[in-house]
DNA sequence: TCTGGGGTCCTAGGACCC
DNA sequence: TCTGGGGTCCTAGGACCC
């Protein structure tokens, strides 16, 4: 355990607000001050709101269909995810983020850590106010930042920065010790960072329900019922750093994409031409990050939810001769294991391919008998460049022409890709004054 | 009718070795 | 026939994150 107290750490964590609702709302004026809902992929669940949205008592995660009626009451506009703007607004805020401090951890699509040590306490608050208010006006999205001794005091941060001042949007534990206190008594432990459904529950049952008896908690019963895991989590409460920022993210061990399906799949050929495609979409990903497989995993699963349907859910994994990120061994190893779990007569509501045994391609040792297939490089160089100029659906592979668009998810109310894609572009009418 | 996708880390247990 | 300690590697499962 390398838990280190040092003297004036201040970690700082800025966060999207509501990210893919605020990503909607920069392009379509007319949604300020509505509620607003972004769905899961196949417009499954709900993953973004609007604060009016959370007011109407839609919560996190809830399936669309348990909320239609809510939805329809109130006209709460319903948003398919549109990962392509997401990301691309992230990259912009990630940019913001790199020129204003020097070490930065982007965390998730919607979140970074920033070191601001060093920083005069004094400070601190006015320089956190001032990189929201540079981000809200560059990019149109609103933040919120919490500063802390350390990663969860500066996530609980956050969460009051949230909560008790959304105006002002920073809420800075490290140049205020003494609020320390205060905000963990008043934060339930499912706030805490690190602490889930399963650990909140475990922890409730044994009389430990805020931020501030779980700091207090004995060490050597957390370390017997949560691991080290947890006990990172606890020491992190009481100031001492156990996480680190991690400016350089270590490369990838697994690369996965999968689906849930538009609707159940029986047909084998049908999901034949999705796991292809899923393959290919992964080997795509490892080849941008510079990276070979050693193995690929194949898993299949029907509907969960239909309890009377036959269930049958099963994965393989298969290794490669030597490691690649050509998409056509990819797609060749998948289909295999495929065809050796997949069972006749089983309705699939969901397939996936995983990437096994990641390495850096220059790092690769060539195989000594391989026989080697000196043009696989150099294709998939040429494929990946047309398609970074001419688009993702300029080149093709055989196995798309026969794709039966059956398992397609559903995606009923996209928004258009304002930022990523020429025609989607939206344009400023200038109209000539009257007077 | 309708229920997401993509990751990480840790632990326990078994196989195997000396 | 009975029997110790210590190590590694692998896998499955469980917890967490956004």
């Amino acid at each position: 355990m390398s838990a280190e107290k040092r003297p004036g750490r201040a970690i700082a964590v800025v966060e999207c607000n509501d990210f893919f609702v605020s990503c909607e709302r920069v392009f379509r004026r007319g949604l300020a001050g509505r509620p607003v809902v972004v769905l899961s992929n196949n417009d499954g669940c709900v993953v973004s709101r609007s604060a009016e949205a959370k007011r109407l008592g839609i919560r996190m995660g809830v399936p669309l269909f348990e909320v239609r009626e809510r939805v329809r009451r109130h006209g709460v506009v319903v948003c398919s995810s549109n990962y392509a703007l997401y990301g691309d607004f992230s990259q912009r805020i990630a940019g913001l983020l790199c020129e204003a401090a020097p070490a930065v951890e982007v965390y998730s699509i919607d979140e970074s850590f920033l070191d601001l040590t060093g920083l005069p306490a004094g400070e601190l608050e006015a320089w956190c106010g001032d990189l929201s208010s540079r981000i809200r006006r560059w990019t149109g999205i609103p933040v919120l930042v919490g500063v802390g001794p350390t990663k969860t005091l500066a996530k609980l941060a956050n969460r009051w920065a949230k909560k008790s001042s959304p105006a002002a949007g920073v809420f800075d534990l490290a140049s205020h010790p003494d609020r320390t206190e205060p905000a963990l008594r008043r934060t339930p432990l499912g706030g805490v960072w690190g602490i889930g459904h399963r650990w909140e529950r475990m922890l409730g049952g044994c009389g430990i329900r805020t931020a501030l008896e779980l700091r207090d908690a004995s060490d050597g019963w957390i370390r017997k019922r949560m691991g080290v895991t947890g006990l990172r989590t606890v020491l992190e409460l009481r100031g001492l750093a156990c996480h680190e920022i991690e400016s350089q993210p270590a490369p990838r061990q697994t690369v996965c994409h999968s689906r849930t399906f538009g609707r159940a799949v029986r047909d084998g050929r049908q999901l034949h031409a999705a796991v292809a495609s899923f393959a290919a979409r992964a080997a795509d990903k490892l080849r941008s990050a510079g990276q070979v497989a050693g193995a690929v995993q194949v898993f299949v699963a029907s509907d969960r939810f239909r309890k009377e349907a036959p269930q049958h859910s099963a994965a393989a994994v298969s290794r490669f001769r030597e490691p690649t990120s050509d998409s056509r061994e990819a797609v060749r190893a998948a289909v295999g294991v495929l065809a050796a779990i997949r069972r006749e007569g089983i309705a699939y509501r969901q397939a996936g391919v995983l990437l096994l045994e990641l390495s850096a391609e220059r790092e690769r040792a060539p195989e000594l008998f391989a026989a080697a297939d000196s043009t696989s490089g150099a294709l998939m160089r040429a494929v990946d460049r047309i398609r970074r100029r001419f688009g993702r659906d300029s080149l093709g592979w055989g196995f798309d022409r026969e794709r039966d668009e059956g398992w397609r998810m559903r995606q009923e109310r996209l928004s258009p890709r304002y930022t990523t894609r020429w025609r989607d572009l939206p344009a400023a009418v200038l109209r000539p004054s009257r007077n």
